[in-house]
DNA sequence: CTGTTTGCAAATGGTTTGCATAACC
DNA sequence: GGTTATGCAAACCATTTGCAAACAG
């Protein structure tokens, strides 16, 4: 895991310099991303976590947290298509965008590597599209719904 | 256009063959599809294609109607984050998953080529995922909002 | 005819918003 | 102290569901 003290002075100084106010509500849910490092969280799951140190918060601060993280680039959002947004801690230098979903058991697992770099070129010259960031998705099975082997 | 009549007597061969009925509601809305190859439509815009046509249909029959295509595997969807499902015609032989997505205009464009195929097979094997299928982004400016440069 | 499909309206679930109060600076 | 952030509840929007009536086979 990341160092946590790190991050939230980090955290601090960008919100302090974008005079956005340091709140309690804000570094706690830094903290949750901190200690939950390459999870895919919703909303709900942050505020769930969240909850058990400060049962006061509000689902609509956490709402707005990620809103504004997201703004400040500290964050990013990922799409499962489940109905709700995730997010998980921006990864400077390198893109962290390529799951494998399993569409049998619903789990998802990272890839890693950048094998994009090259595609995403190649793309940009060609569509002349400046581009920023991907996210690849990969859909199938999971090698242990692959055993399971009831595909329905 | 693809050839619609085709299409349309798949579509009926299919929904027999899986003793489904063949609805004036669902010959309608794979024709709204065939019209708009290439299209990335939305169930409210799918609604407002067809009511045109059909003004007594429900909104509730064209989310039906757009599960039972997509679990035939006649459509498909695919997730642009801005909070509602998208649907495409399915391609066959090819995917056609991969998208431009300019984050000024909200533009979508789509990438033809299927550049992903090797990389698909090394990372199938490499995290031991039977991968079935894919879906890249690229998020970035496009060509126009490039010019504009009021990137914000 | 019989079971599937439809339209309507109400329910749901994730997310956003308005507003008065509390907290940061 | 003035402004920003919070919590709560209500509003919102896309989607789903229950149900009686309509329709396909």
């Amino acid at each position: 895991m990341i160092n946590v003290k790190d991050r939230l002075v980090f955290l601090q100084e960008k919100l302090t310099s974008k005079n956005y106010r340091v709140t309690p509500q804000r570094l706690l849910i830094m903290e949750i991303f901190c200690q939950h490092e390459g999870a895919h969280l919703s909303a709900e799951d942050i505020y769930r976590l969240v909850s058990q140190q400060f049962p006061d918060i509000g689902l609509a601060t956490v709402y707005r947290t990620l809103e504004l993280f997201a703004k400040m680039g500290i964050i990013e959002r990922v799409h499962f298509g489940d109905g709700k947004n995730r997010y998980e801690l921006t990864q400077h230098g390198k893109h962290a965008h390529h799951h494998l979903i399993c569409i049998k058991c619903g789990g998802v697992a990272e890839v890693d590597e950048d094998l994009l770099e090259k595609l995403e070129r190649a793309v940009g010259e060609e569509y002349q599209f400046d581009i920023l960031d991907h996210q690849v998705k990969f859909y199938g099975y999971c090698q242990r719904c692959r055993k399971g082997d009831t595909h329905d």
